[in-house]
DNA sequence: TGTGCTTACACGGATTGGCGTGTATTCTTT
DNA sequence: AAAGAATACACGCCAATCCGTGTAAGCACA
C-alpha cells in the first residue's frame, strides 16, 4: 500500500488493525505504550514519533518499504549511478 | 527496501541522498526546514516526528509502502479476509 | 595554507510526545 | 434498557522536536 502523509498511514493502519480484529488496548499492551498513544497515532499521526510508529507496525505485522519513485516496490537494487557532474 | 527501524531508515536515506548528490542543506530548503533538522534525522531518527519523515521523502522522491509481513511489496490487494473464529 | 562547502552542535523558546492515572463518550451485545 | 468493551480525552510531568540564529568541526581543492 503506498502511503503519501502521517494522515494515509493512519488510516491504513486503523483499517489493519481492524481486519486483525485487534484493539488499541491489545495492540498498546503488546508493544508497550499506552492506549491512548494508539489513538493519538490513529487520529492526529503528524506529531508521533518515528520509534512510536515502528512499534505500531510491528504489533500488527506490518512492513515499511522505501522505494524510489517509479520503481516496483518488490525491485531492491543495492546500487544506483547516477550522471556526474565532474 | 524493507525497513525495519528509524536507524534502517536514516542510513538508507543518507545513502540515497547522497546518491541523488545533494547536500543536507539542498534538502531542508526544498522541504522548508533547517539544515540540522536533517542532520538530526540521519544521526538519531528515533525521535523525529512523522510529518518530517514524509517531507524529508519527498524531497528524494522516495515513496513509503506499507505491507503486510508475507506479501510481495508490489502487490496491493483492496482487501484481505482472515479466517472468522465464528 | 586558506577558502569554500558540508555537516554537527549550541542557547532559548514554543509546542508536543508519551508517560501515570483517571474519566467521559461511544460502540456493541445481550 | 443495561452492561460491558472500546475509544477519546483530561491534568501534570519530563523530555524531545523544530524553530531562529549562530558557530564549530570536517573535508576538498586551488
Amino acid at each position: 500500500m503506498l502511503i503519501h502523509s502521517p494522515t494515509d498511514l493512519a488510516q491504513y493502519y486503523r483499517d489493519q488493525r481492524k481486519l486483525h480484529g485487534v484493539s488499541q488496548v491489545t495492540v498498546a499492551e503488546e508493544i508497550a505504550v499506552r492506549q491512548d498513544t494508539v489513538s493519538k497515532f490513529e487520529l492526529k499521526p503528524d506529531n508521533v514519533r518515528l520509534e512510536t510508529v515502528f512499534r505500531l507496525l510491528a504489533a500488527l505485522d506490518l512492513e515499511m518499504h522505501i522505494v524510489p519513485k517509479g520503481q516496483s516496490a518488490s525491485v531492491d537494487e543495492k546500487t544506483k549511478e547516477w550522471s556526474e557532474p565532474w
